[in-house]
RNA sequence: CGGGGAGUGGCGCAGCCUGGUAGCGCAUCCGGCUGGGGGCCGGAAGGUCGCAGGUUCAAAUCCUGUCUCCCCGACCA
């Protein structure tokens, strides 16, 4: 029993102030989130109705790959996580108890369920099997932002598997694909996994289920048969053009001209045919200058994986000292080891010369310096996989799963014996998913300039019903009995019985998005008539007020 | 963490420069009209101007400090 008269559904006709993305202007106005906080969130009931929905799917499908659901505390003792080494991560949440031990506010559940596991499982016999829960996980989040896009709480499914060896960890993976694709299918949204970083971590490999939406945070590679996180992403550069050959290195006045714009433009090049260094300063190894091409940008991402230790930008005075004068720094002439990325083609290029206001050109590597090669430039839109062109596309991580190995098992304790007798430890799976993104996706995708428009899965109520008639009028009896009908047929409805002008419940059933808006007035009444509006495209149609609730009910089902 | 912006009734804003009775729209409450796209008329309630300190006869307004929130970037296993 769903009245909007009792119901608490705050509207609002404005969207807050500060709000940008669509997501977080469009369920704040419609009343189905407040904020308490920087990243921190309130689901009112009708919101957390949808969050609910996501659940409920998320739950089927984890379930049928035999999965088994359990609920971990939000807050652990410390020392669990200073075994596997994450105490220091600046994301955890750090508290102390009355006592002065220390605990942490989970931000996933690694270390507990693998402490669970370790202390139960001895045999092979006992393997494989997948954990799961749904629980609070808290981040301390540098900059939270658009809505529920991305908060320092929230609730999230992870599940984990176990299983005796990497085939084994293999097979759960791909269930969890599987399943994974079926919940994103099911919850109406638009979306594509794709390859994605495994972190420092390490792991085995990893993805991440993307929605694409405006208000995304991450960018994603996109070509037929292709899609990867431009943290990883690969990709054949386009071609440049490159000035003729010479013999060495010749040296050319560049005064004040540290940009490679402005260099390529005095001296008529493409970008693409300088060379630019970024020098880093990595991990156990000291200086190291990475070159790129003039139009191309490092990746840190793909760098970082590159060189297998993490790095920093060198410093302006690091760089004075054992380089050149920053803007006219370069590869020839000095002793700093060089990283060549591989889209840097042979061929004649313009560097800086180490040198104030002097650049080089005609520089080729190899013959004027030595050098190691990687990948670690980031991918540009037009660059081409198998001969296709990329496109880039902002997108929002909803799900991601991961290769664990033996990354928590080891330090944890969590082993089995073999069938000889042998202790081996546990390969480990973890597989996330957020239902608020999930929801605040859908809302990306879906929303128009009236408001929200669910898909059929995940909306508050399946169809609202709106009487337009003073409480004691015919419509209203009509309106009620087809409430009841709609309700008995199983349909969630949300019953707009407010005294309230026609406007506003209109716009207000608009703006919370339910698939089907039925009107009742005198007019429909009178003609023996009930109005359907199916909220996607906004589209009017009439069915007979006999057998309405039935009819309803059939367009419901044949909404997407 | 760097840069930018904002805190004035439930929401959106003006007022601040040039100190002197705190204002507008929407929402809310009461009465009436209206009743198929945020309608109309009349009446009413609601604000320590983020917080602390200072200057002043007097501070939303000027000064200092502080807290919070937002945006861009960095960051985000």
């Amino acid at each position: 029993m769903t009245r909007l008269s009792g119901y608490l559904l705050p509207t609002e006709r404005e969207p807050p102030a500060d709000a940008e993305a669509v997501s977080h202007k469009l369920m704040v106005r419609a009343g189905l989130i407040r904020q308490v906080g920087a990243g921190l969130w309130s689901w009112l009931p009708a919101g957390w109705r949808v969050h609910q929905r996501a659940v409920g799917i998320v739950r089927e499908e984890i379930d049928a790959i035999g999965a088994q659901e359990m609920l971990m505390p939000v807050m652990h003792p410390a020392e669990v996580w200073r075994r596997t080494g994450r105490y220091g991560i600046d994301e955890l949440f750090k508290l102390q108890d009355r006592r002065g031990a220390d605990l942490v506010l989970a931000m996933t559940h690694e270390e507990i369920v693998t402490l669970h596991v370790a202390q139960v499982v001895r045999s092979y016999r006992d393997l494989p099997f997948v954990l799961y829960h749904f629980s609070i996980k808290e981040r301390d989040e540098p900059r939270p932002r658009a809505g529920v896009l991305r908060t320092r709480e929230f609730i999230m499914k992870d599940s984990y598997s176990f299983d005796r060896d990497l085939e084994g960890l293999h097979a759960s993976y791909d269930r969890h694909f599987d399943a994974y694709a079926r919940i994103f299918e099911r919850c109406g949204l638009e979306w594509y996994a794709c390859e994605s970083d495994v972190g420092m971590m390490g792991g085995f490999g990893a993805h991440e289920f993307m929605a694409p939406c405006a208000a995304g945070e991450n960018e994603v590679a996109l070509a037929d048969g292709y899609a990867a996180n431009v943290e990883v992403a690969s990709a054949d550069a386009q071609p440049v053009e490159l000035p003729a050959p010479r013999d060495a290195p010749e040296p050319v006045e560049t005064p004040g001209m540290t940009t490679v714009e402005q260099v390529s433009g005095a001296l008529g090049v493409p970008p693409g045919a300088l060379l630019k260094a970024f020098p880093v300063v990595v991990d156990g190894r000291g200086l190291v200058m990475t070159v790129v091409r003039g139009d191309h940008r490092v990746n840190e991402v793909k760098l970082r994986n590159a060189l297998g230790a993490e790095f920093r930008p060198a410093r302006p005075e690091e760089v004075a000292e054992s380089i050149g004068p920053g803007g006219f720094i370069g590869p020839v002439g000095t002793d700093v080891p060089i990283l060549l990325d591989d889209a840097v083609a042979p061929g004649g290029y313009v560097t800086g010369a180490n040198e104030a206001d002097r650049h080089l050109r005609g520089v080729e590597p190899e013959r004027d310096f030595a050098f190691e090669r990687a990948d670690v430039r980031r991918v540009e839109a037009g660059d081409t996989v198998g001969g296709r062109a990329i496109r880039l596309e902002a997108a929002i991580e909803v799900g991601n799963i991961f290769k664990l190995g033996t990354r928590f098992s080891e330090p944890l304790g969590a082993t089995y014996l073999d069938e000889a007798g042998a202790e081996q430890p546990i390969w480990m799976g973890s597989y996330g998913i957020g239902p608020a993104r999930i929801a605040a996706a859908a809302v990306e995708q879906s929303a128009d300039e009236a408001g929200i428009a669910w898909p059929r899965a995940l909306a508050p109520f399946d169809v609202e019903l709106v009487v337009l008639g003073k409480e004691g009028s015919d419509e209203r009896a009509a309106a009620d009995g087809l409430y009841d009908e709609l309700t008995s047929l199983g349909l969630d409805v949300l019953y707009d019985d407010r005294d309230a002008g026609p406007g506003d419940k209109f716009a207000d059933a608009e703006l919370l998005g339910c698939p089907l808006r039925l009107t009742l007035g005198r007019r429909g009444l009178e003609a023996g008539e009930l109005e359907v509006q199916l909220r996607r495209g906004r589209e009017k149609r009439t069915v007979p007020l006999d057998g309405a609730a039935e009819a309803v009910a059939e367009l419901w089902r044949a909404v997407p």
